[in-house]
DNA sequence: CAGCGAGGTTAGCGGTCGTTAACCTGGTGG
DNA sequence: CCACCAGGTTAACGACCGCTAACCTCGCTG
């Protein structure tokens, strides 16, 4: 695997600007040319790193799942025990938001996009979704133990909606900075989990 | 105008299908026969009502921003004098609600497919959905006076994800039904204006 | 009852798109 | 030094898709 200070492959180069179309344009909507072109190259040498279309697709969606997914494992193993569930929520909350404002383009081909995969594809981002989702569902009913767990659940849905509406905030440099936005959105979700709480 | 009680209109059979096509698959993945055979008729057929493709997807998005609006504006001029700002905000929220509640896949394309639409369309629908949301930044500053006016159009958009996040909520009937995940989002997004209003 | 328009049908054209085939080239290891 | 392979190129095929053309058939209406 490449380190972060390394240039980056050719097909690390791809997946990039494949993302940023898809993302813009949709799956369909996106020409294998463009994406070439995008990288330099043209059209059909892209097949000399991908099977196919659809492959990049899947690379990604898979990727996004399983970053989001480790990431919070990780996370959730890092303090457990040394802080309380608030803390660890708080810690999820701030690893999604890094995620979505560094990622806008995965984000939004995350929820988007999915049902353009091969029935095994999908399975698996599903899956790898899935146990996010059951992730953020414990940690929130041990905050808020009031709640049902459907409740929980549809909470944890509405706030990944909320986070994820970062592509929306305005594209350019008219948003109050990285920092305040990420303050703003994690004060957000916090208030949105402890009003779903107070049942 | 026809009343609802009217049986529906080959026309909008037509766009209620294309509708829920179009957020299923996405745009450029459904074919016009598709959509015919969906409402019984067959491909060609309609071009008798539409005169493309495209200006399906244009008269629903505009519709959507269009009918957002109104309502809103309806809202806000009924209990103008009446009531405080935080109820106004109450019913914008309740209406938006009611909407995605209603009209999932419409909620779905609304900000998805935007970029499909030909120049004149796009900006019609991006200027309705500016006022809808300028209509919301002044309801919530009037509540939360020490919002800045950036900071509330984020929170109004990151709202916005909240309650557009209906899709995601279990498609079958496993969610707590219509009446209680309407009060869950309504209870979320006040509580996440709230939190963000607390600077 | 003639005729006509609304609303269908099927056949097919033209363009686009994903993919494959065939070929080229520069660097690298034996 | 030569063979080879990674990584390109262009040409072209086949499928699909939006749309048009041409035609049909009812139900009204003058």
């Amino acid at each position: 695997m490449a380190s972060r200070t390394d240039a980056p492959t050719r097909r690390e180069q791809i997946l990039k600007e494949a993302a940023r179309l898809f993302a813009e344009r949709g799956f369909h909507g996106v020409g294998v040319d463009e994406i070439g072109a995008a990288v330099g190259i043209s059209g059909p040498g892209l097949y000399r790193h991908f099977p196919g279309k659809d492959a990049m697709l899947a690379e990604l969606l898979v990727g996004i799942s399983g970053q989001l997914l480790t990431g919070a494992k990780r996370r959730l193993a890092e303090s457990d025990g040394h802080s309380g569930p608030s803390a660890v929520l708080d810690s999820l909350i701030e690893g999604h938001i890094d995620f979505a404002l560094d990622d806008r383009p995965l984000i939004t081909l995350h929820d988007r996009e999915l049902d353009r995969l091969r029935d095994s594809d999908r399975k698996l981002v599903r899956q790898l979704q899935r146990q996010y989702v059951e992730l953020w569902v414990e940690v929130v009913r041990e905050v808020y133990p009031g709640l049902t767990e459907p409740t929980a659940r549809s909470a944890v849905h509405s706030v990944f909606g909320l986070l994820n509406s970062t592509p929306h905030l305005g594209r350019a440099g008219t948003l109050p900075g990285r920092g305040a936005t990420a303050e703003l959105l994690h004060r957000m979700a916090r208030g949105a989990f402890a009003a779903a709480g107070a049942a």
